[in-house]
DNA sequence: GTTCCTTCCGAACGATCGTTAGCGTATCCA
DNA sequence: TGGATACGCTAACGATCGTTCGGAAGGAAC
């Protein structure tokens, strides 16, 4: 639809994640679009209205990564097409993925609240996973479901620090999930604490 | 020895954890000091300079608690004790490892280069676990290094982000350990792809 | 042909930013 | 007694911040 005001957003998403979102001003994201800074308020109302734009299009391409996961899969492949598809957004996304997994915490108010909802609810759908993989019997049953959850969500929100834009990702999640599934140790190697 | 100089540092890693290194004023520090702002440059030259102390003390704290590890013990047992130590650090640091982890981008100049080096001096000492238990034989042949320090260290950084202050952090290594060493997968399971 | 919507301008606002300067103390060592 | 050292003050600097305002060009809609 309106041209120039999602030309302004995916720039603004672009900067934050490069400079933060207070190391980038108002006249920044003007000078970057070839206009006055005063110009850029036909648009928005706020700054803040960048950074809440940035980080929803974040969320909702996190969802809708997750949602495009068959339902009647086992769940450790689940989990592999998860992981996958959480690296991909970051790969194909990484601006708006840096703010939704960086910058959200300088939104203020309710917006801050509503991130927070929104990112709980994200983490619940990779814990549920764990959970049905275990009682399931895919999994070891006594597996860590919390400890496996941060584990693999770890992995995958820090990937937007060192993820070149564009990399091709499912590789790289197969590799983590190899380790997750298998372990690093050998398998005649016995269990110890 | 100086007393005021080190409360200045402190207070600003605190800070710059807190709201970012852009979204602390001089004057908020100067504040929350309870002096006025002009006095902070008795101490510093820059705002830059309390960034570069904050950086600097984490990466020392980090390479320290490497250091402490002895060399004599097997690389999974090490595995094992870098992961604690790692954690460790951020939970009884957190200020410092936030700046460490987080907000070291803001530094300028050379001091941006010198910490880069510094992160893959880091970076390089888990590498070399992993590549020594693979060629001693304590880890299965086919593991990737690469992507197994990537795991590792993925899910120590990400930690500052959910880690409380002063958090026992021990157990939590452990149970990273044990999924990373041994997979989430029951033994039986004929091992696919 | 008038009205609306989008887009932008130039100028200004009050506030805040990091930093500097000159001047006071108090403490402690020579 | 003198001088350095550490720590703080007040006041101001130039710059930049996010935001507001009135006006205006251009095209689309009715």
């Amino acid at each position: 639809m309106a041209t120039r005001k999602t030309e302004l957003t995916r720039l603004a998403a672009r900067l934050f994640a490069e400079r933060g979102y207070h190391g980038t001003s108002i006249g920044d994201l003007a000078k970057a679009l070839g206009v006055q800074k005063g110009s850029l308020y036909a648009h928005i109302e706020s700054k803040q209205d960048l950074l809440y734009e940035a980080m929803s299009e974040g969320a909702r391409a996190f969802h809708a990564a997750l949602d495009a996961i068959p339902d009647d899969l086992p769940a450790t492949q689940r989990i592999r097409l998860a992981l996958q598809a959480h690296l991909r957004v970051v790969a194909e996304q990484l601006d708006v993925a840096t703010v939704f997994i960086r910058e959200w915490r300088y939104l203020e108010g309710d917006r801050a609240a509503e991130f927070l909802a929104e990112r709980r609810r994200y983490e619940e759908r990779f814990r549920a996973l764990f959970r049905e993989g275990r009682e399931l019997g895919e999994l070891r049953t006594d597996v860590d479901d919390q400890a496996a959850t941060l584990l693999v969500l770890s992995a995958a929100n820090w990937a937007y620090t060192w993820l070149p834009e564009g990399a091709d990702t499912d590789e790289l999640a197969d590799r983590f999930y190899a380790i997750l599934v298998d372990g690093i140790r050998g398998y005649s190697t016995p269990v110890q604490r």
